[in-house]
DNA sequence: AATAAAATCACCCGAAAGTATGAATGAAAG
DNA sequence: CTTTCATTCATACTTTCGGGTGATTTTATT
């Protein structure tokens, strides 16, 4: 709801910049092609990221096929897959599109579901447990 | 080596405060009994004491049967096996009788031989390579 | 005895991990 | 339409890791 409004304001924002250039001094120096162009631009990467932003949410990269059959959310899992891996918060965050802190809440909500300290206490005990 | 004289000069320190605590008023305070209790205790706690730190030095816990067939030695070995537990480095250090800092040495070390570059790399890696 | 390898320990420093707390949002279920 | 839960993110703080360097001491090998 919100970002939707957000999005509405950087819009304007967008506009209202494009018209101070347009009418100051781009005008008078520049083809009214180029002028075009630069508008065309800067609306499509725009609309790219508003489009890839709006998709990416909440399709949350599928990366387990077998849901494991403890406390552990989806999210949970993918993490602790990674985890396992060897991989390092940021690498995860990364492969996610999530940020670090994110992660951080993950790891930690998973420590406390396998009643364990640290992440190689995790793998141990996700591997004893069959869930991996 | 220099241990021993360490050890040579404490005995003979060990003599030499007994020898001013009997000559100058224990003696006439206390029975003679009392001060060869007193002597024998001390020294038997220091003959324990030294007892037991030669014979843990070098007997060094024998945690693996068989050893790997990889260029860890075996000490290292001893540490990759307590950190695929999930143990962390103050634990391991305070199961192998050693300080922290020689824990990390070995970590480091062992890191550098499997090529990588974290612990849960290492025993990912260490599980792969069979050596677990 | 000399040399090499292994083991021990220390110090510093920056990066990563983990803890605690709070909060916003979207989805699902009642 | 609330309530609940999963997911996301942030800030602040403490602890642990890991890299780099250098050193001493054992143990083993020649």
């Amino acid at each position: 709801m919100k970002k939707l409004v957000l999005y509405g304001v950087v819009m304007g924002l967008l506009f209202l910049s494009l018209e101070i250039l347009n009418f100051k001094t781009l005008v008078r120096q520049v083809s009214m092609e180029v002028y075009g162009a630069l508008v065309g631009v800067i609306f499509l990467v725009f609309g790219l990221w508003l489009g890839v932003t709006m998709v990416q949410k909440r399709q949350s990269t599928p990366l387990n096929v077998k849901p494991p059959e403890t406390n552990l959310s989806e999210r949970e899992y993918d993490v602790l897959q990674l985890m396992a891996d060897g991989k390092s918060n940021k690498e995860i965050a990364e492969q996610l599109f999530v940020s670090l802190n994110t992660i951080k809440t993950h790891t930690s909500n998973i420590f406390s579901k396998l009643d364990v300290q640290r992440r190689t206490q995790a793998v141990q005990k996700a591997r004893k447990l069959e869930i991996l």
